[in-house]
DNA sequence: GGGGGCCGACCGACCGGTCGGTCTCCCGGT
DNA sequence: ACCGGGAGACCGACCGGTCGGTCGGCCCCC
């Protein structure tokens, strides 16, 4: 195993690289980053980057794989709440899967993974395994709780799971589409966006069409504002 | 202008770059994709490839932008079909937007321009607003013509508009990302998904949980299967 | 004095793009 | 009927530059 660093006056090589790096690479795709650009961004040579990770791949991969845990442990935190409502509760695991997905770097890594697939198939395989499965999870187990407490009616599961992620990593994908547009806040007003998005799925799970069956313990599930 | 080719036996040379540059793009990312890999694929020298395009972004450019119209002409077409009651006509126009957004090869494109978006801002452009506002605007029409008609009640629009498009795009990132793992189809049954997914929206349309008001002219207006 | 962190110089391969030149076809003049 | 030549499609060779990666050695702290 690697120990951790020298860490002369606090200061980890290997953490400041993985971070200028993802910055990078964020910016400009895996092929469009070169190691000298990075080297650059690091105050080093680029001979010094191969100290520390062999290959400019598995310096990839560990940018991408870097933070899973805390990226999700916000999530898994808002399970384990129990002074929340089932809805008050569902509300803020839609506004954590956001954050997860469009503000932190490992969310807004996706792109990149597709874009270096094929090349690299094992960071798509980690991506998935203990990223996008673990948000599932969590996610499907804060709304069993909430079936399981009469709060919620059972949706069909695969179209709720894909009408739940599904518009949070296409908006982290158009971020970065459309980055050049001096107008995207306003274009994609992601606040309002999010809002209206878990109001509407908290409709779909208080039972929709077939009227209100077993809503005992719905507690305030009226609308937001 | 350029008139349109020599077109020797009916083969348009023009033609067959752009598809060849399409699959490789498709398949290797844009930095990932060579001149040369594409003059071998297209069976001639890479310098003959500059008498068709000025430059690798030019015809990256033309690749993107290629088959719009084509691939909207469904959409249009189901919008403006008589025949069709509300419902159904918003069945078949969400099974449209699967098929725009994860068949066709401009749909496919999107990562892509993700990737190139710094570089190329002009192909986000164009994407934007010649490709997914086209289709919002058809889609929204959908809508407000059910509503115009009663058998629709008015949703969120923005969040909803999401939630139509977003699971979709989401869907056709991740069949890239994971294009290498042998048993995606089963992992992402995109068949059921779009099913449980119109039928869910069509639930939201009809007024969820204020229960059913003005609903005449809702149709058949039941679940599918 | 020994070892880890770092560096300048360098490698072969490949990149996007250009050059001069060749081949073929068409077209107008005679 | 023939010919000259212009134009477009195409090609082999090559350009300067950059890529990911390597090597031998220096420096400094233990």
């Amino acid at each position: 195993m690697l120990q951790p660093d020298h860490e002369l006056d606090g200061f980890s090589r290997r953490r400041q690289i993985i971070d200028e790096a993802t910055t990078l690479f964020l910016q400009r795709g895996y092929a469009g980053t070169s190691m000298s650009q990075l080297a650059k961004a690091c105050g080093m040579q680029k001979a010094s980057l191969y100290h520390h990770f062999p290959t400019k791949e598995a310096l990839f991969v560990a940018c991408a794989t870097d933070g899973f845990d805390e990226a999700i442990a916000e999530l898994a935190a808002i399970r384990a709440d129990p002074t929340l409502d089932d809805d008050e509760r569902f509300r803020r695991a839609i506004h954590a899967v956001y954050r997860i997905n469009i503000d932190s770097a490992c969310g807004r890594m996706a792109p990149l993974i597709a874009e270096v697939s094929r090349t690299i198939p094992a960071v798509a395989r980690a991506f998935h395994d203990e990223f996008i499965m673990h948000q599932h999870v969590l996610m499907n187990g804060i709304i069993d709780d909430g079936i399981a407490r009469g709060s919620f009616q059972a949706p069909e599961r695969l179209g709720f799971e894909h009408m739940i992620f599904g518009p949070v990593v296409s908006l982290s994908l158009e971020r970065e589409m459309f980055t050049t547009f001096d107008k995207f806040d306003t274009l994609r007003p992601i606040e309002r966006i999010r809002t209206e998005h878990a109001e509407l799925l908290l409709r779909l799970l208080h039972g929709a069409d077939g009227g209100a069956r077993g809503t005992a313990g719905r507690g305030r599930a009226g609308r937001a504002r």
